[in-house]
DNA sequence: AATGAATGAGGTTTCATTCAT
DNA sequence: GATGAATGAAACCTCATTCAT
């Protein structure tokens, strides 16, 4: 019956709010943000409505830190995956072939890693539509993919292995080519489009394409 | 006095029914599917609530239609690009080359000719995950740009002037793209990305990778 | 293209009226008062909606006038009843016994000729319960019913057949039973209670305890 | 400070459920089940609307539970009546004319009971034409009277009380007359039709005809 | 911190009725 | 007389959120 120590108390929250994200995970994946209602939420999360509000100030709150919950760690994937070169322990230069390589890795891993994950993205989208916060984290997100590739893609063409082109244009295609095969495969299931496979077979194909001075399509 | 002719009868409901469609267009893209309401779409058709009941059966019919409308459009702007090209006349094949810089053109049409476009196709996204009907429109459509895009990559190959690569992963590039591209400029806006521009570069650059015998490792 | 006479006017109105009605019947039977809709009956009668408010005020009007048109019939046929009595050419007076049990087959008519009659029937009752015009309409066959009830009774006592009641009060019971018996074949079917036979009993039953002294039950 | 107990949510629960309940009878009386708004019955409950879907699924949902609840006591008063009658301190048997003075009296009982209850019967009888669930209801509470009456009878014919009769049809009587006496009360009041009168003078003469031979014809 | 009964604004939908043709 | 497109009032119901316990 002693009051619960200030250090139990925040591991009591601790959990509890990831009980809550998960379940909210759980349910935004099979319903959607429209169609969830918080009683749902309450009862996956196994407390009732009440105690969400002591958590998330409301069903937008909610939604938002779950997904700004992935693009932090999207966002630590990426950055990671640079930081891991900067460090001065490797002999050699990695080759901007090698990078671009280990991105398409880093964005396959997240579809094998959570499978209700596509779907929440989709309902994210929409979302950011019309949400001001949401765009922003979402911009954020993608400049740091940007910013990444375009490195890449720079350091690429300095060294020559790389043909010269509009880099600023392509630097969003890593993002694109991410979010369409997620769609694509989040409403025609994976049997129809295999999103890795998708994001594996298009990153060689235009790392071809980078090889070659361009044959000159007119368009 | 005399009632309405059938001939007049139709033709009201005809033009009664675009223009509801054209409302309905305009108030979800501005505020997406579920914070649409009934009203907004009657107001800004300016006809009654209840008139919108005598053209579509639910709010769900509506948007459903909308989508099916533009999905129609879209599908017959792909099967006229074959077709013009099966016509006899032309003397020489055009070359798998042209094809794919055409496709290119189609879709970058899109964007140009409807503005409002691009936000009303991510609410369908997001509406397809759990539609069944909306499902099986987006397949549809999916297949028939996949089927095109199979045929011109095994033609090119044929011809010898594509190298062998892996048809049906890559036959959703282009849908891939598309979507992509779309979901950016909806939400980033045309400033940060120009889904057109995307396209375009995109399909150059993987353009020219059909070209090489690939050079990069398996990744 | 001559205009038609006034009579084929009418003829046609009377007609048309004649299909409305029975297309009323129809699907109030099926449907009840407050599940049918105005286009249902129009579809039925095989006119516009339009066309019923020609011949009818209103939808409350056309149940009314379907209702009274049933009830003149049945007033009709109690009043024949006695009508065919009073005339001297019967050379005996009709025995109370024999009227009474002509009452009976009058009610167990009704069911025979019309197999949807019963569930408008319920249908009335409830109206009934809050529309003055109907239950006047109700009472004035009650009354026509009680009224002849009462002179069978008082005949029958006064000429030492029955022996003596509380007329006023059982004058009730044929409407009672008549009710009663619809009502509990309406819900339950016919198979499980058969009006015309519930009808027919009880009218036995009945004259035969009004043939003995009472044997004082206590209530 | 501390949540509320299970025990006092579940009375909480109850009360609330019955002054719902009470309201509801109170306002569907008045104005019948149609014409009566949800909105009414929250009014009158001292509620606001969203609180009656807390109780009841539906306003159909609340009304069966409302006809539900009278069926329940009106069976319990039935099944009541005859359990008495089992008990072995009865040191002789009652007889069936007793029996059937007992039933006469619960079903006059129940008028006095509550001025409210027929009305909403009238309602409840033009519901259960359409509803399943409603007409089960219907059905069990007719086969529990017809049961009573029928071992009354039978007990009756072998004790040599009544003579022998159809006992099969004439089980419904009592459930058509209560019916048809409620029906006429509600629509033309107590005033032209004493239900209690009518039920007791009616079941006074059936039982005189039980004792004689019958003197009619087959009419 | 936790509960869950209560709220109430507001959305979609229905349908009797009107009226221009 | 006949038509049927159009109306618009209002009903049922939902559900995010609050707050007394």
């Amino acid at each position: 019956m002693s009051p619960r120590t200030k250090e139990q108390n925040e591991r009591i929250r601790r959990t509890r709010r990831r009980e809550i994200l998960d379940a909210a995970h759980q349910v935004f994946a099979e319903r959607g943000f429209h169609d969830t209602r918080m009683s749902d939420i309450a009862q996956v999360a196994g407390v009732s409505q009440g105690t969400l509000y002591h958590y998330f100030a409301s069903k937008d709150d909610l939604f938002l830190a779950l997904c700004f919950t992935w693009a932090d760690l999207m966002e630590a994937g990426i950055k990671g995956l640079f930081a891991e070169d900067e460090s001065p322990s490797a002999s050699e230069k990695t080759s901007a072939a090698d990078k671009m390589s280990a991105m398409s890795h880093l964005a396959m891993a997240f579809f094998r890693t959570d499978e209700e994950l596509a779907p929440v993205l989709v309902e994210f989208w929409a979302y950011a539509l019309r949400s001001p916060k949401a765009t922003e984290r979402f911009r954020a997100l993608f400049e740091t993919m940007q910013h990444s590739y375009v490195t890449i893609l720079e350091d690429g063409i300095a060294s020559g292995e790389f043909k010269s082109i509009d880099v600023q244009t392509l630097s969003a295609l890593p993002f694109v080519v991410l979010d369409g095969a997620t769609l694509l495969a989040s409403i025609l299931g994976r049997d129809t489009v295999d999103p890795g496979l998708v994001i594996e077979k298009t990153q060689q194909l235009v790392f071809d394409g980078l090889l070659v001075e361009s044959g000159g399509g007119e368009s």
